[in-house]
RNA sequence: GGCCUAAUGGCGAAAUUGGUAGACGCGUUGGACUCAAAAUCCAAUGGUAGCGAUACUGUGUCGGUUCGAGUCCGACUUGGGCCACCA
């Protein structure tokens, strides 16, 4: 009887969702709970693709297997509607955001239950619905109250073909993550997120979560903490002085000049009158640079010097004071003492422009700068300790002479939080005309309509054209709205709260609730997020921690990044390389249970692997295979109700790596563990039926269509879900007698069967009377025999 | 340039973590069944030599540690990812 994967998909899909099979009780503390979580869709036009089911199904299988280990599951589904792609998407396609995000949600959802996840479809959340992001705007007002929200004038990121101002993440290579467009500097009104009092904490609390080290390191990195010192500088014959940050205090005796970025205040201020056509001329030149000729690759140093000069606190030396551009004005505090020896752009910079080089540690600097540990000379009470030491020594003297400080900083910036878009949660904020700014109070604010949804371009949110909505009279205050919107990141950033409580309208969520069900226990998804989605959310939790509406400090306690999948020529899926497998063709064709099972197989989870049509036809061979074992007679009249322990050893060996390779989302290695024992039971005689029913179990988790089918042909009433997993016997698994390699200088040479406890000396002299082993022996000095226990005999000869 | 990560048959990969390299699957070849095909089943399948048992060789390259290295150490090559003037 062949499989009609169609009829069944189909039928159980439908009890399924009539039943609500996969509904959570959260309020049932009784049992241990499992909260498994997907980073969760944007909704595109395009529908699911094939990379989507492979995190989903790994996710699905830990759900579907912690529901038979007892615990209750949640495994709740949502969409990630506002934003940038969701906008950009919907007017390439000339639609409303919101009609087109919906019609596209309805498409996911479908797909979604056409591959039997086991999500809870009550639970879901759309992140553009007001009752949703009411409770954004909540934490967004929370936030402002409590200074943590602020708006800033300052040079930001301005993408002028999106037509609005991105955060740093967003941009790379000075470039817009989403389509690649050039970024420039612009100064801007903009709201901020204060993520930078989080910084420290960001980076400590990274230590307790199970997370891939590459994004740890990645977020590390980009919190870039750097402990360092901050050393006052006097400018000479003036009452100013500036501050630098250095983590080479120790090479401040070999300072020979000092370099401001063009912002810096006090730029205008000390300027000779000499250098001043030529000071604000190289200040405009900079303003004028876009972000990517600023940062660019090997980009040359530029600078200029400002005739004024500044004293080194640790010798009173004369040092010029000069103005670059590789000088950042918003890390540290815009200046820095350069020490041309011993560091390679300062060296680059002095070397062009005819600076002293002072050496003060012991290195050659005949051709680039030394940048090495080393003994200190020149350096006065410092001479002949090394970096550390020295750092230390000199930054206590500048402490005891009023002129510096040991100082920690960060790489990380302020969040900036607004974007002049239509498709985002208004930021509810009001600029009333007496100048006060005050918080919309009566939330949501819905999103206006609108005529036009396109940015200006000029750097103004469209919501300016919402004349009715824009102008507000708050008991005789009269003031108008905030008119940018929240980024994309906004929604996502407690998404994972909201599920376990998301039709609370009181609240962010009962507390009840929220104690007892986080933090996630497992997170899947794209390491594209590493450290945006990531790291804000990251950022929000702790701050809810704060304001105590979480209990535990990080949100995601265990991290996974599933691989891609690319096209058969190993190349990513695109509509212009013409490889895009649709997973509905691969559903029609040969099942939800096939794509599952060929999508875990492939390899392992973390890896991108390419797609290829034979293993996924092999992967349907398989479920026919079992399929077959538990319904045609010549197999099913050899299940029995003794065990004959005919498959004890393959059956207890596949329970056991099967639970710990599915527990490690290693599925591809528990997947040809099933198919060996399918294999074996093939050949069996006698099949003893409890491990039958028990493999299926297992198998549901990966195929549930074929899994519940088969369990119900087996004759049970009741669903396969919320049966029990299968334990296994560690007796059964212990052989007593075992095949043991034999090699001859570390060549193998012959296997040996002995016992399992067999007195070591009759191995080894089982080993060396082998036939095999004596043709290499013979003749020879044996100058020991290696045995270890269970492994090996390793007969070392000489001669 | 820095950091991370990988490299194993014709292909996707596995390897008890230092102990029989290539499990499992795909593909290929041969055979059975069939009038024939599909499906299914059986056998072979890293390379070289040999009818064969077998021998030699083999995990990106070079070197090292070890009784023994795909696994550990050092240097390098190539691919992927992230950051990229952070003082």
């Amino acid at each position: 009887m062949a499989y009609n994967h169609l009829a069944v998909e189909k039928k159980w899909r439908e009890i399924w969702l009539k039943n609500k099979e996969y509904k959570t009780d959260v309020y049932d503390f009784s049992k241990p709970k499992y909260y498994v979580l997907d980073m969760f869709p944007f909704p595109s036009g395009q529908g699911l693709h094939v990379g989507h089911p492979e995190g989903y199904t790994a996710t699905d299988i830990i759900a579907r297997m912690k529901r038979m280990q007892g615990f209750n599951v949640l495994h709740p589904i949502g969409w990630d509607s506002f934003g940038l792609p969701a906008e950009q998407y919907a007017m390439k396609m000339n639609k409303h955001p919101y009609e087109f995000t919906i019609k596209n949600i309805n498409n996911f959802r479908r797909q979604l239950q056409l591959l039997g996840f086991s999500y809870d479809y009550d639970r879901e959340v759309t992140t553009c619905e007001p009752s949703y992001y009411k409770w954004t705007q909540k934490i967004f007002s929370m936030m402002y109250q409590d200074n943590l929200a602020y708006v800033d004038y300052k040079p930001v990121n301005f993408c002028p073909e999106l037509g609005t101002v991105l955060a740093n993440e967003e941009v790379i290579d000075g470039k817009s993550e989403r389509g690649g467009y050039p970024v420039i500097r612009k100064p801007m009104k903009q709201w901020n997120l204060r993520i930078t009092a989080y910084a420290d904490r960001l980076a400590s609390d990274l230590d307790e979560l199970d997370w891939p080290n590459s994004t740890i390191e990645m977020q590390i990195n980009w919190i870039g903490k750097s402990y360092g010192t901050e050393i006052v500088f006097d400018v000479k014959g003036t009452t100013d002085s500036f501050k630098v940050y250095t983590t080479r205090a120790d090479t401040l005796f070999g300072a020979t000049f000092v370099t401001l970025a063009p912002e810096h205040p006090l730029v205008k201020k000390i300027t000779t009158k000499e250098e001043k056509d030529k000071v604000e001329a190289y200040i405009k030149e900079c303003e004028s640079k876009s972000d990517l000729e600023r940062t660019g690759t090997n980009k040359e140093k530029t600078g200029i010097f400002t005739g004024a000069y500044a004293i080194n606190p640790i010798n009173n030396k004369e040092i010029p004071i000069y103005i670059g551009d590789y000088v950042l004005a918003s890390y540290g505090s815009g200046a820095v003492m350069a020490c041309p020896a011993h560091d390679e752009r300062d060296y680059v910079f002095a070397k062009k422009y005819g600076i002293d080089i002072i050496p003060v540690l012991e290195g050659d600097i005949s051709k680039e700068a030394f940048t090495g540990d080393a003994k200190h000379i020149n350096s006065d009470f410092i001479n002949g300790m090394m970096i550390d030491e020295a750092k230390k020594t000199i930054t206590n003297k500048l402490i005891e002479l009023g002129k510096g400080n040991f100082k920690v900083n960060y790489k990380l910036r302020d969040w900036l939080f607004s974007r002049q878009r239509y498709w985002g949660e208004p930021i509810p904020i009001i600029f009333y005309k007496d100048g006060t700014v005050g918080v919309e109070d009566d939330l949501p604010l819905v999103l206006p309509e609108l005529d036009e949804y396109k940015p200006s371009g000029t750097g103004e949110s469209p919501l300016v054209h919402a004349i009715s909505w824009l102008h507000v009279n708050k008991n005789g205050k009269e003031g108008v709205r905030e008119t940018n919107t929240m980024p994309q990141w906004a929604g996502s950033c407690w998404y994972y709260i909201r599920y376990i409580d998301p039709h609370n309208d009181k609240e962010i969520a009962d507390k009840k609730l929220l104690d007892h069900w986080l933090p996630v226990d497992l997170y899947v998804g794209g390491q594209e997020h590493a450290v945006l989605h990531l790291l804000y959310a990251r950022f929000w939790h702790k701050y809810l921690y704060d304001k105590g509406v979480v209990s535990c400090k990080e949100p995601f306690k265990k991290l996974f990044h599933q691989g891609m999948i690319l096209g058969s020529n190993g190349e990513k899926m695109s509509k212009s390389r013409g490889n895009v497998i649709n997973p509905d063709d691969i559903v029609e064709k040969y099942g939800a249970d096939t794509l599952r099972l060929y999508e875990m197989f492939m390899g392992p989870l973390e890896d991108s692997l390419p797609w290829n049509d034979g293993g996924c036809e092999g992967s349907r061979k398989f479920i026919d295979r079992v399929y077959r074992l538990y319904t045609e007679s010549e197999y099913v009249t050899r299940f029995s109700d003794e065990n004959l322990h005919e498959l004890d050893y393959v059956y207890n060996y596949t329970v056991k790596k099967v639970t710990k390779d599915f527990e490690s989302l290693q599925f591809n290695t528990a997947i040809s563990q099933m198919m060996i024992f399918i294999n074996e039971v093939y050949k069996a005689k006698s099949i003893y039926k409890p491990y039958m029913e028990n493999f299926i179990k297992m198998f549901d988790c990966i195929c549930p269509f074929v899994g519940e089918e088969i369990w119900h042909i087996l004759g049970h009433d009741d669903m396969i879900t919320y049966t029990s997993w299968p334990t296994y016997d560690e007796s059964k698994l212990t052989k007593n007698t075992i095949k043991l390699a034999v090699q001859v200088n570390g060549k193998l040479r012959d296997t040996i069967e002995v016992n399992v406890d067999e007195d070591e000396n009759s191995v080894k002299e089982k080993a060396l009377g082998s036939e095999k082993v004596t043709k290499f022996i013979e003749g020879k000095e044996i100058v020991k025999v290696i045995y270890v226990k269970g492994r090996i005999v390793n007969i070392v000869i000489k001669g």
